[in-house]
DNA sequence: TGTTTGCGGGTAAACGTTTTCGGCAAGTGA
DNA sequence: TCACTTGCCGAAAACGTTTACCCGCAAACA
């Protein structure tokens, strides 16, 4: 159908070898005869057959995005949506495509390291999924070039924000604005809800304060209900945090709504934090505190990484992208007023 | 490295052919030895090689989804990112991986069909982008079978939502809380658009509601700063609407600001809706009222239309996919009390 | 018994590239 | 003049499949 490589040697009057050679920049080929074949390249309309070029044994310039199978939120993820547009764009400028690995291919189930093999993907990224999984960890063993999103391995570079970071600037933040009681409604057990966590308690330390133990509850991430019914508890508490860290942005929302149906108005009784930095929640008022974390940078980042593997160029082991915190309406200074209690 | 073909036949004393034909269903093959060659596949873990299978002029098993390229919002469209997500769903359910089709491809530009041919897609899913580009064009006017996704075009199937039911709804819902004057910012001219400001059109003309043409502005979609600027003009003119009909959910955010920074309680003094019924958006209070497309059914049919057609089944010309309206509380009665002139 | 039929399976070409190897002509040094 | 390098290019194998075609064999038929 297309025209093949075949048909453009014919233009030219050369042989197939000479004008692969002439294509793909091989030194035996005079700059005369290059020349001509790229003319015909444009005459003729010429563009490889990825497969024929991926069989050969060669690249397919495709890579495999792992991605948060099944029962999670796959592309729609806030956030993650966002890390994997820009690993995306990164990707194109290389030249490479993207391909979502799954389990779930046609009747059978497949293991995630056979369909990167079925499509003979070049590297993979992988990103928000339970890196426990013996069938991801097959993966991240295997002989292909890996990147991983917010979680490390060794060997296995890797790019992650600096959560520790973000937490950090909160706490700071907060405690400057006079808040002793705060609370965190942290994300269940991952590395990176871990580093958040023992981040938030190190702060804490240092800061003097004493964190009991209903203040710190853990909680799905981006499940508004599950956050709702949390901070429900949280606010009903005898002694109420001034100040709650809610573990993502969209889980704010759960919180907002505990907080009306509490008769508890954010900021004035309570502040209230997120952490992200999504786009779509920075248009609400009052305007939420959070942390930014750079989504694009992240998804560029990985990408880089990955390619640099895939190309044996030197690349660094990990990355650590830089967070910000952003200062809304939602954290407030703490109520100088009558004490309650 | 992977397990070929040609092993499977060694471990089976058989030929390739045999082997090949085997795992096809070919006929002139006896039940014994395909028992025979299955059982050698799970042994040695075989899966065939989808460049060499695609190479061979059959089918890639990979279909492309050109999708608001560069510019836009890409994958983190909150409405169409459902779509894609349930049209692989779907399509990885029927053995297809999907590849994105970009038209900037390592150094230099390329045209989407050409990119389409590159890695040989046995089809495209077309949804969200400027219909009237002639690159586009290419692709929906090629030998491809095509899907598109809210723009019909004669002889290629498509995909839509209800809109104008939708507008019609709304509409009705409204008249009857007791709206008599109905504000639309409605979206920028599309096929969608235009539908939908039909529809408005003409429930406004079956409901004898005569609109101004003051109450007719258009917004980009999705944008919540352009939206909110729309919105300060409506609320800021002398005959103020009781009702704002906004083009998309993510755009009521910023009507919603410009509400409090005109002073204006939502719904007490003014109205408002959304389009899409965007999940990200329920969790706010008050509850957003708004017509919800189903974008993971829309997801799911666009690929099954699709590979209906690569398949050569039977398929239907095109479908529309029913929308609901969900009753929120941003559409309350409208105030009988003091009339504001 | 000789000829068809159908079943089961093998042979080889083809898909469009890349890459190794070798060859030929011209230039180079002695 | 000879051997040797260098510059350019072609031949052919290879990647892992699919598929058109052929072949042998047993059963069935005349």
């Amino acid at each position: 159908m297309g025209v093949t490589i075949r048909d453009l040697a014919e233009h030219c009057g050369l042989s197939v070898s000479a004008v692969s050679k002439a294509l793909n920049g091989y030194s035996d080929i005079s700059e005369a005869t290059r020349q001509a074949v790229m003319t015909a390249v444009r005459e003729l309309d010429y563009h490889p057959n990825a497969h024929a070029r991926a069989l050969k044994g060669g690249r397919s310039y495709n890579l495999g995005v792992l991605f948060s199978d099944d029962s999670q939120s796959g592309l729609t993820h806030p956030f993650f949506s966002t890390v994997l547009e820009h690993f995306k764009r990164e990707a194109e400028q290389e030249g490479y495509d993207i391909t979502f690995i799954g389990h779930r291919m046609g009747n059978g189930r497949v293991t995630y390291l056979d369909h990167c093999r079925y499509r003979e993907v070049d590297g993979v990224c992988m990103a928000c999924l339970d890196f426990d999984d013996a069938e991801v960890r097959e993966v991240t063993e295997s002989e292909l070039p890996v990147v991983t999103i917010d979680r490390r391995f060794q060997d296995v570079p890797s790019v992650m924000s600096d959560n520790e970071g973000g937490i950090r600037a909160l706490m700071d933040y907060a405690y400057s604005l006079g808040h002793r009681r705060i609370a965190y409604v942290h994300g269940p057990s991952s590395a990176v809800s871990d580093v958040r966590l023992k981040a938030f308690r190190e702060s804490a330390e240092r800061l003097g304060l004493t964190v009991p133990a209903e203040y710190l509850l853990p909680c799905r991430y981006t499940d508004p209900e599950n956050a709702r019914a949390i901070v429900q508890v949280l606010l009903s508490l005898p002694q109420r945090p001034t100040c709650i860290l809610m573990c993502d942005d969209y889980n704010t929302t759960g919180a907002k709504q505990a907080a009306v149906e509490s008769g508890v108005n954010i900021p004035r009784d309570v502040s209230l934090a997120g952490f992200d930095g999504l786009s779509q929640m920075q248009n609400f008022s009052p305007r939420l505190t959070t942390v930014y974390q750079d989504a694009p940078r992240m998804g560029r980042e990985a990408a880089r990484l990955l390619i640099a593997q895939i190309e044996n160029r030197p690349t660094a082991e990990s990355v650590i992208v830089p967070v910000r915190l952003l200062r809304g309406e939602t954290v407030a200074p703490v109520a100088q007023g009558p004490k309650t209690i």
